[in-house]
DNA sequence: CTGAAAGCGCTTACAG
DNA sequence: CTGAAAGCGCTTACAG
């Protein structure tokens, strides 16, 4: 830890004043202790070539000696940029998020971007406005959104990019088209790998239980699962389609109402782990055997799948390597719109999609 | 969102070149615009009481019709204040932090602090000083450390209080002494719980399975669990304690190991839900009966817990709570340590521990 | 290789 | 109620 007061009595400066608190050194201190002028100490900060190597050793000593700490802030002030990034994530208790938080925290600070967290606690009805407003009043140098589409949050991000002073980038598929570029899994592929495979293992009737149907996510999953019967001429009823909220809970109680409407089902696609999970929980009380009766997969891949009873089968995502692509990609568009880069290449918005990986296990049957 | 462009054409401003990103409006454009100095236009921002009423409007008017965001870089500059909190975590993918950082996240938003976020991936070599010294550099007005304790890796914290510059609050218990605030959960007290459910349940041989050796918590929870079997004359020995690693893994394989040594267990104490759930897993591959013939409590209460099968019994931790009380205290030492306060009263480091909650489900069996 | 001057965008006393 | 001056801690040209 940097000892303030050790160090400025070593370095001959005066000993903070028993204040205790508040005193930090500035680069004009240590210019005087060191007999130059800020603008040397700068340089050597800045690990700039041009200093004398005896002066810059010199200057060197009495930063480390001190724990002089350059001010960012005013470093930014004068730079024009912040190094920071704003994230806007949500639900750190789901699964996806926090790894997709992860990721970008771990780019981030890679490249010497400092993250600023912004949590958004109901996606439909938080004030999204006042949120980037406060994100571009703290100056950060680009922002990534990384909140799933959920009704018409982001209608924002459709305004014309000559009204956005700053880089955005979104985490996550989105529904309309945009003029923003996008990292994001293919959720309806996972909505067909996920049918595909039950098909494969015999399925003749396979229900569904997607997740909330204002997600854009859970209506991906669902084209996928549709595409997959279809292409395999199998009907589409409605009755094999039950809506949950990704908690277990609701995947246990799709399960009861499913099997009312379809006594013959035979395989369930979970839109995620935790839905199966509950589906797994009610086949059991109700004396299911699973895969025998019901062949289950779920989606996420999260790290109890593996240890529920049967283990799941389920859909891994590269969640992330999203997150650290965000972070690679909004730095490319914040160092595109440098003031230095007067050719002024427009950013072209596109969208890039991950793709995932079925992880077969014991809830699924094989293919035959 | 912000319309720059629009804004200052109908304000009567400069059109921002058509070089499109970068150039914002400063509080000098909007005085010009307004016809008053900079200084009456601060007053505005910060909502000052001393300003025509009439003057106040037509300034107000014009910032919101320009979407003028004063930069908060260059204020931070001149009242020595950044308003930023830095959040130092863990493994988000850990139950845990994550409940902790949203309730840290969800009472700074509250309290008008953003949030610096930094994960640490190695709690033992990760380099804490460095990331101290970027933390302090980046003028944050208090840092809360919500990182488990393994190891040695709060050595830091225990150098006096005259050279830490800033506030400082742990969030999770300290092994030795420390001159830091802390708010932790009482870890020994979910040992002592869970076991004396398990004695209540009639269990006369408990075994524990332990998170990793280093890290405090595991060894509180032991060592509660060891009090409440010495407190019932029940001897204790070493056979009845496993190592885990958090992870579901593990927790099979202890009670694998756990059986080998003591074939008549009939109740096992897992540290965590997911090892709980390990256990669950492989009582089911033996043909063992949960809970007649193995009663198991976990802790944590993670979602799933309650869809597991049985249904887990477990300790409900208020971790939300300790992170939102985390960023309070850390606030109210910011408060003290204002230079406008001469007073200086001495921030007290005192230690906080929060209650938990045994939740009873059907993976225990009932007291009788 | 080094320094004097000006400025980043704001706020804090201090006058009036 | 309002403004001119100075300053927060740094960096960016510009001289020498």
């Amino acid at each position: 830890m940097v000892n303030v007061k050790n160090a400025a009595r070593s370095a001959g400066l005066p000993e903070p004043a028993q204040t205790n608190h508040r005193k930090r050194l500035t680069i004009k201190e240590v210019a005087e202790a060191a007999g130059v002028s800020t603008q040397t100490v700068s340089r050597v900060i800045n690990n700039r070539p041009d200093v004398a190597p005896e002066t810059f050793e010199r200057i060197q000593r009495i930063i480390t000696d001190t724990g002089y700490a350059p001010n960012m802030l005013a470093r930014s002030l004068t730079q024009g940029r912040s190094h920071i990034l704003g994230v806007v994530a949500f639900g750190l208790e789901y699964f996806g998020p926090s790894r997709v938080l992860t990721g970008i925290e771990q780019q981030a600070a890679y490249m010497g971007y400092s993250i600023s967290l912004n949590l958004i606690h109901d996606p439909e009805t938080d004030d999204v406005d006042r949120l980037l407003y406060s994100l571009f009043s703290r100056q950060v140098d680009g922002i990534i959104w990384a909140i799933p589409e959920v009704g018409a949050n982001r209608a924002w991000s459709h305004a014309s990019s000559a009204e956005r002073p700053i880089p955005v980038l979104l985490v996550g598929e989105m529904a309309g088209q945009t003029s923003l570029p996008s990292i994001g899994i293919d959720n309806r592929a996972i909505g067909r790998a996920a049918t595909e495979h039950l098909i494969a293992g015999g399925g003749r009737k396979i229900a569904i239980i997607t997740g909330p149907v204002r997600w854009w996510e859970a209506q991906e999953r669902l084209t996928g699962w549709r595409d997959a019967l279809e292409a395999h001429g199998m009907p589409v009823p409605d009755r094999l389609i039950a809506t949950g909220d990704w908690g277990a809970n609701s995947g246990e109680d799709a399960l009861y109402r499913l099997l009312d409407e379809e006594p013959e089902l035979d395989s369930v696609f979970a839109s995620n782990d935790q839905m199966a999970l509950g589906v797994l929980h009610a086949a059991h009380r109700l004396g299911r055997r699973i895969p025998e009766d019901l062949s289950v997969v779920g989606v996420d891949n999260i790290a109890e799948a593996s240890h529920f009873w049967p283990s799941l089968t389920t859909v891994d995502q590269p969640l992330r390597s999203a997150g650290a692509l965000a972070v690679i990609e909004v730095d490319e568009a914040i160092r595109r719109a440098q003031p230095s880069r007067r050719a002024m290449e427009p950013a072209q918005p596109q969208m890039r999609l991950l793709q995932t990986q079925l992880i077969v296990r014991e809830s699924s049957r094989a293919p035959r």
